[in-house]
DNA sequence: CTTGAATTGTTATATTATTACATAATGTAA
DNA sequence: TTACATTATGTAATAATATAACAATTCAAG
């Protein structure tokens, strides 16, 4: 008989450990990034209570690529690519924090060209574009 | 009489305090991204002897563009181009964590490229490279 | 000189993240 | 199945990173 092992987006779901959905699911539903100590507060009811918990399933989530961690927020956020193959790319905010992951696809030419002008051979990427949020422009 | 601001860069150096040039000064000697407390270590010698003095220094010393913080290391590291303008980019080993700043004016062309392309409006970004350096491949 | 902005020194505290160790659940192979 | 390794959990303690609050000082602009 074939393997058990998971092979499509709904089995690896399906796969997460009990914490481990509950931090993603919280996520998902997040209009905004969030802080591992302001998940810890949010997921008290649901029977976390130490970090080590929040950080355990932050871990594991970002290495399957279904989070991100937005470093110099020291914050997280669900995925919104189908696959980012942990290269990543933000727009953040500079007024009011906002967040958003760009669609990878849109920049992936642009980004190749640019590794091969710079001759270098990377293995994964993140990048950062500071902005001026639509809400922030007009107030 | 014309105002005494300072107006090139050695003057600009001349204008940091002592806490600042000597934080620098350590940043600008150092092969690698240097931690707060690492330098408040280095720096005991010196009368720097509370961590506020060293994140003071260093606040002042990024807006200034002298040096940056790798965010994902909390680190920081002394800019090696004249100016950066707050754009930055840099490679960072997977392995060893080396960190080098990337030459921007090679960058630039291809970056507004990317936000042009992408229909963005920036005010600044941070690109962060992984790579597995020369060292580390060979090892 | 006087004013206001920036810098400093110091103590205490907040925030973010990991170590250590014991236990339980799960997957794999003989 | 048993045995073994791997992964996940729970809990407490602690480490590492960063900021708040307040008083005192420096220093340039007017
Ligand atoms: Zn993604
Ligand atoms: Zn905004
Ligand atoms: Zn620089
Ligand atoms: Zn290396």
């Amino acid at each position: 008989m074939a393997s058990l092992k998971s092979h499509n987006k709904k089995e690896q779901d399906l796969s997460l450990t009990k914490n481990q959905k509950i931090v993603l699911n919280l996520l998902q539903n997040s209009s905004e990034p969030l802080k591992a100590y302001s998940i810890l507060d949010s997921l008290k009811t649901e029977g976390l209570k130490s970090p080590l918990q929040i950080y355990r399933a932050l871990d594991k989530l970002e290495k399957l690529g279904k989070i991100h961690k937005i470093e110099s927020k020291n914050s997280f956020i669900a995925c919104s690519n189908s696959n980012c193959a942990r290269n990543t790319a933000f727009t953040i905010c500079e007024s009011c924090g906002n967040v958003k992951e760009l669609k990878n696809n849109y920049l992936s030419d642009g980004v190749n060209e640019l590794i091969k002008k710079n001759k270098m051979s990377i293995t994964r990427y993140n990048l950062e574009f500071y902005v001026l949020c639509k809400n922030c422009k007009t107030n």
